[in-house]
DNA sequence: AAAAAACTGGACTATTTGGTCAGGAAATTG
DNA sequence: CAATTTCCTGACCAAATAGTCCAGTTTTTT
């Protein structure tokens, strides 16, 4: 019967910034600190091994409390998860600001191309987690994906074929420009091993990330025909 | 002591085509097609719920033969993994054909793009596969992208470096170009759900692969200075 | 047709796993 | 301080799982 391998959707999860029932909860400075470790630990674990190999018992150890306490914070595995997926998703949506027609589509988009370079860079582990949360099917964030984050990508779309129309920039599919940006960058995060193996480094360097992020600013600012 | 979470190096792999040991093995149509079978259902189920969370079972299940009968041909869940590991990267390091510094760059990287994201189209799911196993730190695969993959990319950005240097195209990293490249096509396999759901489709259809090889095509060589 | 080899499938097991629970420790409150 | 609420944890369990075993069946070779 609970033999679920993909977590299905998050009815009543609660992300205890919002507790709801409780009486008279003040955070508690050990709660909170906790519930911080268990998600760090999480994130490590659900991005290295998925969420169906990931063990509770693996999260506890990786956090240093015993699985009751762990399940205690949690009451159950999917919730971790959940609360891990809302995090994430909050910090992305908040990270990149709004873009208006009269912006200047280079500076724009040169601005895009870093700040999500940069978050592969600090965040490596969510970015992780959420490729795998796509790659399987999005069977938590599917409902996200359609709403949240389709009408993100649909009003920038909707600006640059504005900059397209008024001959600022070359005409190409806006909504497929989003999407070469974002494969690109994450593909950092994501594919790291992969990158390491084939450059025949140990790690990454500050520099990586910078020259990677020069080197797609180049090429797809000057794609866009916005630059010589 | 077996709770080993990911795959590790696989020993004494046999790929079957090239079966060593045994005295006279005429392949037998049942056995190649049992095979077969259990790998295309292998693909699948590692390929929507990773490693760790395949069960031999639905494997077994989702190829139409009994448990015992897919452990009869692959001793254990591992030696599927790898098989397909096998399979895969064979299929790819055979698919794009050397390059020449006499060829024309802007061909030569069309083509690239183009197969790129043919490959996407029509094998999703090994598509999706290698996904989880790079991101999850290529438990598996790590020998072989620091070898095999490492020259194959090593070779064809020594072309490109010699395109560069002869002034027929702008001067950009070739490394780096080729893992743009590899990204942005890999991109519409892997994070199919995401792109469905911001475009709101319910599945891909053919033009949509061709308007993807277009934009990227067109971008990408724009960026490179292949193009007006 | 007989012998050998290849294959099939049900029953079984040792281990692992998510999750429960009852009771104890700490903190908070009156 | 005592009462009450909140927080924590070891022991436990039912379910699931990878892999074994072996008796029987089918296919191939002799």
């Amino acid at each position: 019967m609970s033999r679920q391998t993909e977590p299905d959707s998050p009815e009543t999860k609660r992300t205890a910034s919002s507790g709801s029932k409780r009486k008279k909860v003040r955070p508690g400075r050990i709660r909170e600190r906790n519930r911080e470790r268990i998600l760090m630990a999480a994130e490590k674990e659900f991005s290295r091994n998925g969420f169906g190999a990931t063990t509770v018992q693996k999260i506890a150890d990786s956090a240093g409390l015993p699985k009751s306490n762990v399940l205690y914070y949690f009451s159950n595995k999917k919730r971790i998860y959940y609360a891990l997926m809302d995090d994430i998703m909050g910090r992305w949506n908040e990270m990149f600001s709004k873009i208006q027609p009269e912006d200047d589509p280079a500076t724009t988009l040169a601005n895009f191309i870093r700040a999500k370079v940069e978050l592969s860079r600090t965040h490596p582990l969510a970015s992780r987690l959420f490729a795998l949360e796509i790659i399987q099917g999005a069977p938590v964030l599917k409902d996200h994906l359609s709403t949240t984050m389709r009408e993100w990508v649909q009003a920038r779309a909707g600006v640059i074929q504005q900059w397209i129309d008024a001959g600022r920039m070359a005409p190409v599919d806006p909504v497929q420009l989003i999407l070469l940006i974002w494969s690109s960058t994450q593909h950092y995060a994501d594919f790291q091993v992969q990158i390491l193996a084939i450059e025949d480094k140990r790690e990454y360097t500050e520099s990586d990330f910078q020259h990677a992020a020069d080197f797609l600013t180049s090429v797809i600012l000057r794609g866009c025909g916005l630059a010589p």
